[in-house]
DNA sequence: CGAACTTGCGCC
DNA sequence: AAAGGGCGCAAGTTCG
């Protein structure tokens, strides 16, 4: 069912041009305005040079999009496929790059202290000579051109991400409610309360007095790596370095103070009262994603650190009055996508389970789940510390189509090779210098274990590569399912967070049930688009609740 | 003196 | 024999 296909490029001042098919091209003064009237006559799919340059603020005049592709995130996604990730991905570059010039660099993220213009279009890159509009109709066909010419389901990661990149700056326009009078309460709790002018809270203190006196009183830096591996070796005692797994091995009376220190510490630094002033406003954390920003397809964030936030502080999000949070929580991901893209029939059936590590350990590990775990962890991530090797090698007897995949593509990456996600993201190739480090003959034996080393570690990127971002395609599959669901069933329902195999809608408590659902249904959906007809179960588990800490 | 790097830890 | 993927952030340290 074709519909028809709307360009829209910004201009200045909140205008903007028009392109809809069989129609004279239109300058339009408020581009914002003359969009929400096409998307309610007929809702076209809309093609934008990127969604960060318009869509913030048509979202604050209250226009939301329906179907639509980003070029520049296109370009991104399609240059990788290429071999090519570095290159300039705006609208620009990619019409210099059709015709053969020199292709203007991307623009640098915005600092957060800019003050938003209505389109922002000195940030804009649209071509500067041309017109932008044929600029844009050239690239959408170079696009779909390269898209239709690669065995991959491309078409299906391009309409994920382009949806994507909507959900995302809705999330940030909606925010994350967050109570900072809860917040607060834990710090002081914590903490003791809230120091003046950013001095070090009392119970901080308290603690750096213990972990001195502990040491005798030699003069410590708790803050310090080095003044800690110091103390210690004066003690007596040579530590490797100063990581709470580490220093927990260690029998010292300095060692409790200092990992209460370090727990704390963070807490007051990463997310204490200056990233509360920072970050939340109005009884919302408004968190800035990066779409596209990790390799994987996984989103990155700018600022804030939205996907670090610290499940103690999950009891400060909390619905509005009459509001509930639904929170859906993937199971499980990485492993299942494992059983899914491998074909591995055996750990398909073990997949059925809610629980993929109990299940795998009543099979293979005589129900210790923790070896179950740590076998899964290490056959994706290519770690053997630890006693991993021989879990490894007990997976890799049981479940040989598995574990035979992601050793497959640690293969390719240690030959430089280029892997590829289910639905065809494409791992960056290697570094010239790695290639020249892991190419050259006739080294001699530190040159030849460095070689060794470097063709490892990328064989590690890449075997966890095609796990993670095929992982990715899922959940930004369920993200696009999800939103277009939620706008024709539950149209007041928010989403407002995002973190990799997790998404969180507010919606009105009345709306909860209907949201649950679409959220089971879209789960349904992308595994099925996705992976096609596989055994493999991916349970999205959506709990109902008023306070994210009380989901699962 | 600021830039660049290192360390350590939070999340998945 | 040993071998742990992806990110962001802030403080300390070292570099230039």
């Amino acid at each position: 069912m074709p519909s028809v296909q709307v360009i829209a490029v910004p201009g200045a001042e909140g205008a903007g041009r028009l392109r809809v098919p069989g129609e004279p091209d239109r300058h339009v003064p408020d581009l914002a305005a003359a969009m929400a009237e096409l998307e309610r006559a007929h809702r076209p799919r809309w093609v934008l040079p990127a969604t960060d340059e318009v869509y913030p603020a048509l979202l604050r005049s209250g226009v939301r999009l329906g179907r639509f592709h980003d070029l520049a995130l296109t370009e991104g996604i399609l240059l990788a496929c290429a071999g090519e990730p570095g290159r300039p991905r705006n609208l620009a570059a990619a019409v210099a790059r059709l015709r053969g010039l020199p292709e203007p660099a991307d623009r640098p993220p915005p600092s957060r202290a800019e003050q938003p213009a209505l389109f922002e279009p000195e940030r804009a890159t649209v071509p500067a000579h041309g017109d932008p509009l044929d600029a844009a109709q050239a690239v959408l066909a170079d696009q779909q051109r390269r898209i239709d010419a690669d065995p991959a389901p491309l078409r299906l990661l391009v309409a994920a991400e382009s949806a994507g990149a909507l959900a995302a700056a809705e999330m940030s326009h909606h925010g994350l409610p967050w109570r900072a009078d809860v917040h607060d309460a834990l710090l002081t709790e914590l903490l003791g309360p809230r120091p003046a002018g950013g001095a070090r809270p009392v119970r901080l203190a308290e603690l750096a007095e213990q972990i001195a006196a502990a040491f005798g009183g030699t003069q410590v830096n708790p803050d310090a790596p080095a003044s800690v591996v110091r103390a210690f070796k004066k003690a007596g005692i040579d530590v490797p370095s100063t990581r709470a797994w580490v220093l927990r091995e260690v029998d010292h009376p300095a060692v409790a103070p200092l990992l209460q220190y370090k727990e704390l510490a963070r807490l007051w630094v990463a997310h204490g009262w200056s990233w509360l002033d920072t970050w939340v406003h109005e009884g919302r954390f408004r968190a800035e994603y990066v779409v596209g920003g990790v390799v994987s397809g996984r989103w990155a964030t700018r600022g804030g650190a939205a996907l670090q936030l610290p499940k103690a502080l999950r009891t400060a999000v909390r619905a509005d009055p009459g509001w509930v949070l639904v929170v859906a929580d993937a199971a499980q991901l990485e492993p299942r996508v494992l059983a899914a893209l491998s074909g591995d029939r055996k750990l398909a059936e073990v997949s059925t389970s809610v629980d993929l590590y109990a299940s795998l350990a009543a099979d293979s590990f005589d129900g210790d789940r923790a070896k179950a775990k740590v076998a899964m962890l290490s056959a994706m991530y290519g770690g053997t510390s630890g006693g991993a090797g021989p879990l490894l090698a007990v997976l890799r007897n049981r479940f040989p189509d598995a574990v035979g995949y992601v050793e497959q593509a640690a293969r390719a990456g240690e030959a430089g090779e280029l892997v590829r996600s289910r639905l065809g993201r494409t791992s960056p190739p290697p570094s010239a210098a790695w290639r020249a480090l892991t190419g050259s003959f006739e080294q001699d034996e530190g040159t030849e274990r460095k070689s060794r080393q470097a063709a490892r570690n990328w064989g590690r990127f890449t075997r966890n590569f095609v796990v993670q971002a095929s992982a990715a395609d899922w959940a930004l599959t369920v993200l696009a399912s999800l939103r277009r669901r939620l706008a024709a069933t539950a149209p007041d329902a928010q989403l407002v967070f995002f973190q990799h195999d997790e998404v969180l809608v507010h919606c009105p408590a009345e709306r909860a049930a209907t949201v649950a659902s679409e959220v089971d249904s879209a789960a349904a959906e992308a595994s099925r688009l996705v992976f096609g007809d596989t055994p493999v179960r991916f349970p999205l588990q959506a709990a109902t609740v008023d306070c994210y800490a009380d989901a699962k």
